[in-house]
DNA sequence: CTGTTAGCGCGTTCAT
DNA sequence: ATGAACGCGCTAACAG
């Protein structure tokens, strides 16, 4: 079955009768060695399929070439997306990619760190769970002088580098489209204060609503708690029922929104003309809906990306103090869910 | 900074004043160690906060308790699922996994097996990208003694076991429903014959006609190649538009299905009054499209989840041998868009 | 240029 | 009941 035994440097030592330094050297061409005595090992390690020992490297240099990523739902297509661009970046820099998900459950959080810890990654990616508010599980990596690097649901309380999308700048411009293209009554349905995310596209759109002098109302604004859709029909029920109606509804996410749109459409109210629909984070679904649905992409894929690259990069330079916030930029797409041309 | 320093077991024998062997037999409680020394040991190491070093472990048992697990795309929600599950039943055996994709290009699923190999994973379980025919890259696992497990996408030319859903019986299911809620002219958009999902729901759409007497014409069964959105409307303008339209048509997938819906619904064609639509694999979309879609559910949380239980187990018993198959069952959700009672 | 030696942290004989 | 010694495979400091 398994022809095992695998060739070690020993072997290829002995049977070149030379020592198991030189055979190392030499396969990694060691200025030292003689051109010669690199050619036959290499030859010798070629012939015979000479694979290097991971474990005892791994062991040895104490470092294992493979990041740990914590996100809270696996099974969600902006995680998922992340995880696509952080798998393919780390690939290209030689890393390897444990994963694991928290189900936004503190406890599986920690449980996941330790795991991780445990099967000693080099580096840590993580999207913090609704419930994690000090993070000493997350210390933890740094003191034991592995970076970690936040990105998308981050939290401030831990001085770590940071790469997010820029939500505030992102849900400013999803309003001010909407203003611009003839809506002057725009709703929130927003998520909890305690998010950061949440919060930032919530000032997003005041700030918006102030700058362009529309009308701002507490009564048009409403907090998700599950973010969901049930969340996005209920609300805008209450809100297309109640004495001031608003004739744009920015919602927190696509999820949401979709609630929304069902809503509207019951209840017979024309999307995009009587009733402006705008989502954020361009999931698949947005492109799937009826009406499809104008969203604020998050990019995904480059949040993964970039933070691999920059996880991977302090793990080379050794550096576990630093903690700058990367940004990335949103935008807008555009599609039946609100009126498409400047009014 | 960093106070790394990990202590070790060397560091407790001094402070013990104890040999490293009497340490180490000690925290695993040796019955040739007395109470006490395991008392004081297990002490120390506690209040020392004691970590193992994994490494090290890993290194001498050339072991590292993590699995690979390779899928054509991340970012698809059947296989996040599948991942999703996988995860959590390795976590609960105290594996991690390490994750790849292949982006169904044989070349990457090469480069991610080496990858896999040479950070020292003791398993393998993948779904199999679409150029991958011979599989030389999967087989040096077996080789090199651990265990391969196929799920979703899978050969036979590779003698693995395997964990796949009963796709023959699940679109038997799928189209003999179809007959009993009342439609009798049902096409088929299928996927290439070289799939061997694809041709096992064909054959058990075939099989439920025969079964059932009803029509059966050539015509009626298009091949996708693509299998996405653009082909389930190609199709279905081609089917509705031909001499003899069919009244019901089942999808290969959920994303065809949708294609269909959206002619359908263009072309003024009432579902599922007029003509029914049955996709498959039961996708988040199938709830959020309108009409929802009747499909079939292919649970890929358990899949991950049988899938990862059985390689674990493979890899503590060292078997490498066996090619058993599991075969779960599907089950059909019947949504808006196919008749709900008997007809 | 090459070989010798030592050691990473742990588990495992083999002594005692 | 405990300790000494060895080795896993590889690298690196130190000789020559």
């Amino acid at each position: 079955m398994a022809e095992n035994k695998k060739l070690t440097l020993k072997d290829i030592a002995r049977a070149l009768n030379i020592s198991v330094s030189t055979a190392s050297r030499a396969l990694k061409a060691h200025p030292d060695i003689s051109d010669e005595t690199i050619r036959t090992v290499k030859e010798y390690a070629e012939k015979h399929n000479y694979v290097p020992n991971a474990l005892a490297i791994n062991f040895r240099k104490s470092r294992t070439f493979t990041i740990g990523l914590i996100v809270p739902e696996l099974v969600h297509h902006f995680f998922s997306t992340v995880i696509s661009g952080a798998i393919d970046a780390a690939k290209k820099m030689g890393y390897s990619v444990l994963v694991s998900q928290s189900n936004d459950v503190l406890q599986d959080e920690i449980t996941a760190c330790r795991t991780m810890l445990a099967s000693s990654v080099d580096g840590l990616l993580i999207s913090i769970s609704n419930e994690t508010v000090e993070g000493n599980h997350i210390l933890e990596f740094i003191h034991e002088g592995k970076p970690v690097i936040q990105f998308d649901k981050i939290t401030d309380q831990l001085q770590t580098p940071k790469v997010i999308v820029d939500d505030f700048e992102g849900a400013y411009q999803a309003v001010k489209h909407l203003i611009e293209t003839g809506y002057d009554k725009i709703a929130h349905l927003r998520g909890r204060r305690e998010v950061k995310n949440a919060m930032e596209r919530a000032l997003g759109y005041e700030k918006a609503l102030k700058d362009f002098h529309k009308e701002f109302h507490e009564d048009w604004v409403k907090e998700c708690k599950l973010i969901n859709e049930q969340e996005g029909y209920d609300f805008a029920k209450a809100l297309m029922e109640s004495q001031n109606p608003p004739n744009a509804i920015f919602c927190i996410t696509d999820l949401v929104a979709l609630g929304a749109i069902n809503y509207l459409k019951e209840a017979g109210i024309k999307i995009p003309q009587e009733v402006g629909i705008m989502g954020f984070s361009n999931w698949k679904l947005a492109e799937i809906v009826n009406p499809s649905l104008s969203s604020v992409d998050q990019h995904g894929y480059q949040i993964g990306e970039k933070a691999a690259e920059m996880l991977i990069e302090k793990i080379q330079n050794q550096d576990v103090s630093s903690h700058e916030t990367v940004e990335l930029k949103t935008n807008l797409v555009l599609r039946e869910s609100t009126n498409l041309s400047q009014k």
